[in-house]
DNA sequence: CTCCTTATTTTGAGTCATTCAAAACAAGAC
DNA sequence: GTCTTGTTTTGAATGACTCAAAATAAGGAG
Protein backbone atom coordinates (compact mmCIF):
# COMPACT_ATOMS: atom_id res chain seq x y z
CA UNK A 1 0.00 0.00 0.00
CA UNK A 2 1.03 3.64 -0.43
CA UNK A 3 1.92 5.83 2.48
CA UNK A 4 -0.93 7.39 4.41
CA UNK A 5 -1.50 11.10 3.75
CA UNK A 6 -0.38 11.74 7.33
CA UNK A 7 3.18 10.76 6.58
CA UNK A 8 3.87 12.60 3.39
CA UNK A 9 7.10 14.49 3.14
CA UNK A 10 5.71 17.96 3.70
CA UNK A 11 3.96 16.88 6.86
CA UNK A 12 7.13 15.22 8.11
CA UNK A 13 9.20 18.32 7.46
CA UNK A 14 6.65 20.41 9.29
CA UNK A 15 6.59 18.05 12.26
CA UNK A 16 10.35 18.20 12.44
CA UNK A 17 10.47 21.98 12.42
CA UNK A 18 7.83 22.21 15.13
CA UNK A 19 9.81 19.77 17.23
CA UNK A 20 13.07 21.59 16.50
CA UNK A 21 11.47 24.77 17.80
CA UNK A 22 10.91 23.06 21.13
CA UNK A 23 7.18 22.67 20.72
CA UNK A 24 5.10 19.53 20.90
CA UNK A 25 3.94 18.24 17.57
CA UNK A 26 0.15 18.21 17.44
CA UNK A 27 -2.30 17.60 14.67
CA UNK A 28 -3.79 21.11 14.79
CA UNK A 29 -0.35 22.72 14.70
CA UNK A 30 0.65 20.81 11.60
CA UNK A 31 -2.69 21.64 10.02
CA UNK A 32 -2.25 25.35 10.72
CA UNK A 33 1.24 25.33 9.23
CA UNK A 34 0.00 23.55 6.12
CA UNK A 35 -2.91 25.96 5.77
CA UNK A 36 -0.45 28.82 6.04
CA UNK A 37 1.88 27.37 3.43
CA UNK A 38 -1.03 27.05 1.04
CA UNK A 39 -2.49 30.45 1.92
CA UNK A 40 0.15 33.00 2.82
CA UNK A 41 -1.06 36.24 4.46
CA UNK A 42 -4.03 34.62 6.13
CA UNK A 43 -5.90 36.00 9.10
CA UNK A 44 -6.61 33.80 12.10
CA UNK A 45 -10.17 33.46 10.85
CA UNK A 46 -9.07 32.38 7.39
CA UNK A 47 -6.70 29.83 8.86
CA UNK A 48 -9.55 28.47 10.96
CA UNK A 49 -11.73 28.16 7.87
CA UNK A 50 -9.00 26.26 6.03
CA UNK A 51 -8.29 23.96 8.93
CA UNK A 52 -11.91 23.14 9.84
CA UNK A 53 -12.64 20.84 6.88
CA UNK A 54 -9.64 18.72 7.87
CA UNK A 55 -9.99 18.93 11.60
CA UNK A 56 -13.61 19.09 12.58
CA UNK A 57 -13.69 20.48 16.09
CA UNK A 58 -10.95 23.08 15.87
CA UNK A 59 -11.88 26.16 17.82
CA UNK A 60 -10.83 29.60 16.72
CA UNK A 61 -9.28 30.12 20.15
CA UNK A 62 -7.03 27.17 19.49
CA UNK A 63 -5.97 28.71 16.21
CA UNK A 64 -5.11 31.97 17.98
CA UNK A 65 -3.08 30.02 20.51
CA UNK A 66 -1.31 27.97 17.86
CA UNK A 67 -0.53 31.04 15.80
CA UNK A 68 0.87 32.77 18.88
CA UNK A 69 3.00 29.73 19.75
CA UNK A 70 4.32 29.37 16.21
CA UNK A 71 5.02 33.07 15.95
CA UNK A 72 6.84 33.02 19.28
CA UNK A 73 8.89 30.05 18.10
CA UNK A 74 9.86 31.88 14.93
CA UNK A 75 8.12 29.44 12.59
CA UNK A 76 5.54 31.98 11.53
CA UNK A 77 5.69 35.70 10.99
CA UNK A 78 2.86 38.00 11.96
CA UNK A 79 2.15 41.42 10.62
CA UNK A 80 -0.62 43.91 11.20
CA UNK A 81 -1.71 45.95 8.20
CA UNK A 82 -3.66 49.05 9.20
CA UNK A 83 -7.38 48.42 9.35
CA UNK A 84 -7.07 44.67 8.93
CA UNK A 85 -6.86 41.77 11.35
CA UNK A 86 -3.38 40.39 11.91
CA UNK A 87 -2.02 38.29 9.05
CA UNK A 88 0.34 35.34 9.23
CA UNK A 89 2.81 33.74 6.86
CA UNK A 90 5.38 30.97 6.89
CA UNK A 91 8.06 32.93 5.12
CA UNK A 92 10.32 33.92 7.99
CA UNK A 93 13.84 35.09 8.57
CA UNK A 94 14.36 36.77 5.25
CA UNK A 95 13.25 40.24 6.31
CA UNK A 96 10.97 40.74 3.36
CA UNK A 97 8.43 43.52 3.11
CA UNK A 98 4.82 43.89 2.00
CA UNK A 99 2.92 45.59 -0.74
CA UNK A 100 -0.66 46.25 0.39
CA UNK A 101 -3.51 47.26 -1.88
CA UNK A 102 -5.44 49.90 0.02
CA UNK A 103 -8.54 49.13 -1.97
CA UNK A 104 -8.95 45.37 -2.02
CA UNK A 105 -6.45 44.36 0.65
CA UNK A 106 -4.35 42.20 -1.66
CA UNK A 107 -0.89 41.56 -0.30
CA UNK A 108 2.32 40.78 -2.14
CA UNK A 109 5.71 40.00 -0.70
CA UNK A 110 8.65 42.08 -1.85
CA UNK A 111 12.20 41.07 -1.24
CA UNK A 112 14.25 43.38 0.86
CA UNK A 113 16.63 45.33 -1.33
CA UNK A 114 19.02 46.05 1.45
CA UNK A 115 19.61 42.73 3.16
CA UNK A 116 19.41 41.47 6.71
CA UNK A 117 17.26 42.91 9.48
CA UNK A 118 17.07 45.75 10.28
CA UNK A 119 17.39 46.48 6.60
CA UNK A 120 17.27 50.19 7.29
CA UNK A 121 18.80 52.34 9.96
CA UNK A 122 16.90 55.37 11.20
CA UNK A 123 18.60 58.70 10.71
CA UNK A 124 18.48 59.32 14.45
CA UNK A 125 17.70 56.34 16.66
CA UNK A 126 17.41 58.57 19.76
CA UNK A 127 18.88 55.92 22.00
CA UNK A 128 16.62 53.18 20.71
CA UNK A 129 18.18 49.77 20.07
CA UNK A 130 16.58 48.92 16.75
CA UNK A 131 16.04 45.25 15.92
CA UNK A 132 13.92 45.36 12.81
CA UNK A 133 12.41 47.71 10.30
CA UNK A 134 8.92 46.89 9.13
CA UNK A 135 8.26 48.30 5.73
CA UNK A 136 4.80 48.39 4.21
CA UNK A 137 4.16 49.82 0.79
CA UNK A 138 0.65 51.16 0.30
CA UNK A 139 -0.75 51.33 -3.16
CA UNK A 140 -3.23 49.92 -5.62
CA UNK A 141 -2.85 46.51 -7.15
CA UNK A 142 -3.09 46.21 -10.91
CA UNK A 143 -6.71 45.05 -10.82
CA UNK A 144 -7.78 47.94 -8.60
CA UNK A 145 -6.10 50.40 -10.94
CA UNK A 146 -7.77 48.91 -13.98
CA UNK A 147 -11.31 48.28 -12.80
CA UNK A 148 -13.79 50.43 -10.97
CA UNK A 149 -15.30 47.46 -9.18
CA UNK A 150 -13.07 45.12 -7.23
CA UNK A 151 -14.45 41.93 -8.78
CA UNK A 152 -11.22 40.14 -8.09
CA UNK A 153 -11.63 40.29 -4.33
CA UNK A 154 -12.14 36.88 -2.83
CA UNK B 1 -9.62 93.55 28.38
CA UNK B 2 -7.38 90.76 27.10
CA UNK B 3 -8.49 88.35 24.45
CA UNK B 4 -10.58 85.41 25.50
CA UNK B 5 -8.75 82.04 25.50
CA UNK B 6 -11.00 80.99 22.64
CA UNK B 7 -9.43 83.45 20.25
CA UNK B 8 -5.75 82.91 20.89
CA UNK B 9 -3.52 82.56 17.90
CA UNK B 10 -3.12 78.80 17.99
CA UNK B 11 -6.85 78.29 18.07
CA UNK B 12 -7.30 80.71 15.19
CA UNK B 13 -4.70 78.92 13.10
CA UNK B 14 -6.37 75.61 13.82
CA UNK B 15 -9.80 76.96 12.89
CA UNK B 16 -8.41 78.23 9.64
CA UNK B 17 -6.81 74.95 8.70
CA UNK B 18 -10.01 73.05 9.47
CA UNK B 19 -11.93 75.48 7.30
CA UNK B 20 -9.32 75.31 4.56
CA UNK B 21 -9.73 71.55 4.51
CA UNK B 22 -13.40 72.02 3.64
CA UNK B 23 -14.71 71.00 7.05
CA UNK B 24 -16.93 72.96 9.40
CA UNK B 25 -15.17 74.47 12.33
CA UNK B 26 -16.58 73.06 15.54
CA UNK B 27 -15.50 73.33 19.15
CA UNK B 28 -14.78 69.59 19.52
CA UNK B 29 -12.71 69.51 16.35
CA UNK B 30 -10.52 72.36 17.50
CA UNK B 31 -10.19 70.70 20.91
CA UNK B 32 -9.11 67.41 19.34
CA UNK B 33 -6.51 69.14 17.21
CA UNK B 34 -5.13 71.01 20.23
CA UNK B 35 -5.03 67.83 22.28
CA UNK B 36 -3.14 66.17 19.45
CA UNK B 37 -0.63 69.00 19.17
CA UNK B 38 0.06 68.73 22.87
CA UNK B 39 0.12 64.93 22.85
CA UNK B 40 1.44 63.46 19.64
CA UNK B 41 0.90 59.71 19.07
CA UNK B 42 -2.32 59.59 21.06
CA UNK B 43 -4.96 56.91 20.80
CA UNK B 44 -8.60 57.85 20.35
CA UNK B 45 -9.11 57.10 24.02
CA UNK B 46 -6.26 59.33 25.12
CA UNK B 47 -7.56 62.15 22.97
CA UNK B 48 -10.96 61.73 24.57
CA UNK B 49 -9.39 61.94 28.02
CA UNK B 50 -7.53 65.11 27.11
CA UNK B 51 -10.58 66.72 25.57
CA UNK B 52 -13.09 65.85 28.29
CA UNK B 53 -11.86 68.33 30.94
CA UNK B 54 -12.33 71.14 28.43
CA UNK B 55 -15.48 69.89 26.77
CA UNK B 56 -17.67 68.09 29.24
CA UNK B 57 -20.05 66.00 27.18
CA UNK B 58 -17.74 64.81 24.44
CA UNK B 59 -18.50 61.23 23.54
CA UNK B 60 -15.79 58.85 22.46
CA UNK B 61 -17.81 58.15 19.34
CA UNK B 62 -17.55 61.82 18.45
CA UNK B 63 -13.79 61.64 18.89
CA UNK B 64 -13.63 58.65 16.54
CA UNK B 65 -15.70 60.57 14.02
CA UNK B 66 -13.61 63.70 14.35
CA UNK B 67 -10.37 61.80 14.06
CA UNK B 68 -11.67 60.06 10.95
CA UNK B 69 -12.75 63.36 9.42
CA UNK B 70 -9.45 65.07 10.20
CA UNK B 71 -7.48 62.11 8.91
CA UNK B 72 -9.52 62.05 5.73
CA UNK B 73 -8.91 65.77 5.28
CA UNK B 74 -5.19 65.30 5.68
CA UNK B 75 -4.91 67.36 8.86
CA UNK B 76 -4.05 64.36 10.96
CA UNK B 77 -2.05 61.25 10.28
CA UNK B 78 -3.05 57.88 11.60
CA UNK B 79 -0.86 54.88 12.09
CA UNK B 80 -1.46 51.45 13.55
CA UNK B 81 1.39 49.94 15.51
CA UNK B 82 1.03 46.18 15.91
CA UNK B 83 -0.81 45.26 19.08
CA UNK B 84 -1.83 48.81 19.90
CA UNK B 85 -4.90 50.88 19.17
CA UNK B 86 -4.53 53.33 16.29
CA UNK B 87 -2.47 56.41 17.08
CA UNK B 88 -2.87 59.91 15.69
CA UNK B 89 -0.56 62.88 15.21
CA UNK B 90 -0.67 66.34 13.68
CA UNK B 91 2.65 66.07 11.90
CA UNK B 92 1.55 65.38 8.34
CA UNK B 93 2.93 65.60 4.87
CA UNK B 94 6.57 65.12 5.76
CA UNK B 95 6.67 61.36 5.31
CA UNK B 96 8.38 60.75 8.61
CA UNK B 97 8.68 57.33 10.22
CA UNK B 98 8.33 55.86 13.67
CA UNK B 99 10.52 54.24 16.24
CA UNK B 100 8.43 51.96 18.46
CA UNK B 101 9.58 50.50 21.75
CA UNK B 102 8.31 46.93 21.78
CA UNK B 103 8.44 46.87 25.56
CA UNK B 104 6.81 50.09 26.80
CA UNK B 105 5.19 51.31 23.60
CA UNK B 106 7.06 54.60 23.52
CA UNK B 107 7.06 56.23 20.11
CA UNK B 108 9.51 58.62 18.55
CA UNK B 109 9.35 60.30 15.20
CA UNK B 110 12.29 59.88 12.86
CA UNK B 111 12.79 62.05 9.85
CA UNK B 112 12.79 60.28 6.55
CA UNK B 113 16.34 59.96 5.27
CA UNK B 114 15.30 59.63 1.70
CA UNK B 115 12.81 62.39 1.08
CA UNK B 116 9.30 62.63 -0.26
CA UNK B 117 6.71 59.82 -0.23
CA UNK B 118 7.10 57.05 -1.11
CA UNK B 119 10.56 57.42 0.32
CA UNK B 120 11.39 53.90 -0.83
CA UNK B 121 10.62 51.99 -3.96
CA UNK B 122 10.05 48.27 -3.76
CA UNK B 123 12.44 46.12 -5.72
CA UNK B 124 9.52 44.67 -7.65
CA UNK B 125 6.21 46.50 -7.43
CA UNK B 126 4.41 43.65 -9.29
CA UNK B 127 2.08 46.07 -10.98
CA UNK B 128 1.16 47.92 -7.81
CA UNK B 129 0.98 51.71 -7.96
CA UNK B 130 2.78 52.59 -4.76
CA UNK B 131 1.82 55.83 -3.00
CA UNK B 132 3.59 55.61 0.30
CA UNK B 133 6.02 53.52 2.27
CA UNK B 134 5.25 53.12 5.94
CA UNK B 135 8.37 52.40 7.89
CA UNK B 136 8.29 51.32 11.50
CA UNK B 137 11.45 50.61 13.44
CA UNK B 138 10.97 48.16 16.28
CA UNK B 139 13.37 48.26 19.18
CA UNK B 140 13.87 49.14 22.81
CA UNK B 141 13.92 52.70 24.04
CA UNK B 142 16.83 53.77 26.21
CA UNK B 143 14.87 53.35 29.46
CA UNK B 144 13.77 49.85 28.55
CA UNK B 145 17.34 48.89 27.75
CA UNK B 146 18.62 50.29 31.03
CA UNK B 147 16.00 49.18 33.52
CA UNK B 148 14.37 45.87 34.15
CA UNK B 149 11.10 47.46 35.19
CA UNK B 150 9.44 49.93 32.91
CA UNK B 151 8.89 52.61 35.56
CA UNK B 152 8.90 55.31 32.95
CA UNK B 153 5.68 54.14 31.35
CA UNK B 154 2.88 56.63 31.77
C1' DC C 1 3.10 -0.97 25.78
C1' DT C 2 1.24 1.74 29.85
C1' DC C 3 1.53 5.34 33.08
C1' DC C 4 2.50 9.99 34.30
C1' DT C 5 3.59 14.73 33.90
C1' DT C 6 2.92 18.71 31.58
C1' DA C 7 1.93 21.11 27.36
C1' DT C 8 -2.02 21.93 24.47
C1' DT C 9 -6.80 22.37 23.12
C1' DT C 10 -11.68 22.89 24.21
C1' DT C 11 -15.38 25.28 26.21
C1' DG C 12 -17.46 29.23 27.69
C1' DA C 13 -17.29 33.88 28.81
C1' DG C 14 -15.37 38.55 28.63
C1' DT C 15 -12.79 42.71 26.97
C1' DC C 16 -11.21 46.32 24.07
C1' DA C 17 -11.27 49.16 19.96
C1' DT C 18 -14.15 50.54 16.79
C1' DT C 19 -18.41 51.11 13.96
C1' DC C 20 -23.42 51.71 12.88
C1' DA C 21 -27.89 54.16 12.98
C1' DA C 22 -31.24 57.40 14.32
C1' DA C 23 -32.31 61.48 16.69
C1' DA C 24 -30.80 66.00 18.49
C1' DC C 25 -28.04 69.82 17.44
C1' DA C 26 -25.20 73.63 15.50
C1' DA C 27 -22.32 76.00 11.46
C1' DG C 28 -22.58 79.08 8.26
C1' DA C 29 -24.79 80.49 3.66
C1' DC C 30 -28.65 83.38 2.55
C1' DG D 1 -32.93 85.26 11.92
C1' DT D 2 -33.93 81.15 9.26
C1' DC D 3 -32.94 77.15 6.85
C1' DT D 4 -30.10 73.47 5.05
C1' DT D 5 -26.85 70.24 5.77
C1' DG D 6 -22.92 68.64 8.15
C1' DT D 7 -21.82 67.16 13.14
C1' DT D 8 -22.36 65.28 17.52
C1' DT D 9 -25.01 62.66 20.89
C1' DT D 10 -27.13 58.60 22.38
C1' DG D 11 -27.67 53.90 22.45
C1' DA D 12 -26.51 49.60 20.69
C1' DA D 13 -23.76 46.21 18.11
C1' DT D 14 -19.72 44.07 15.93
C1' DG D 15 -15.19 42.09 15.14
C1' DA D 16 -10.81 40.61 16.79
C1' DC D 17 -8.80 38.87 20.29
C1' DT D 18 -7.87 37.31 25.29
C1' DC D 19 -8.65 34.95 29.74
C1' DA D 20 -9.54 30.99 32.79
C1' DA D 21 -10.81 26.47 34.00
C1' DA D 22 -11.68 21.86 32.66
C1' DA D 23 -10.73 18.12 29.36
C1' DT D 24 -7.32 16.01 26.51
C1' DA D 25 -3.15 14.40 24.29
C1' DA D 26 2.21 14.39 23.55
C1' DG D 27 6.10 12.11 24.60
C1' DG D 28 9.50 10.62 28.21
C1' DA D 29 9.95 7.08 32.07
C1' DG D 30 9.53 2.53 33.36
Amino acid sequence: MTQSPESDSRTDTLRQSIRAAGLRVTVPRVAVLEALQDNPHSSAEKVTDKVRPVLKGTSSQAVYGILAALTGAGLVRRFDPAGSPALFECRVGDNHHHLVCIRCGAIKDVDCVIGAAPCLTPSDASGFAVFAAEVTFNGLCRECQDFSTPEHID
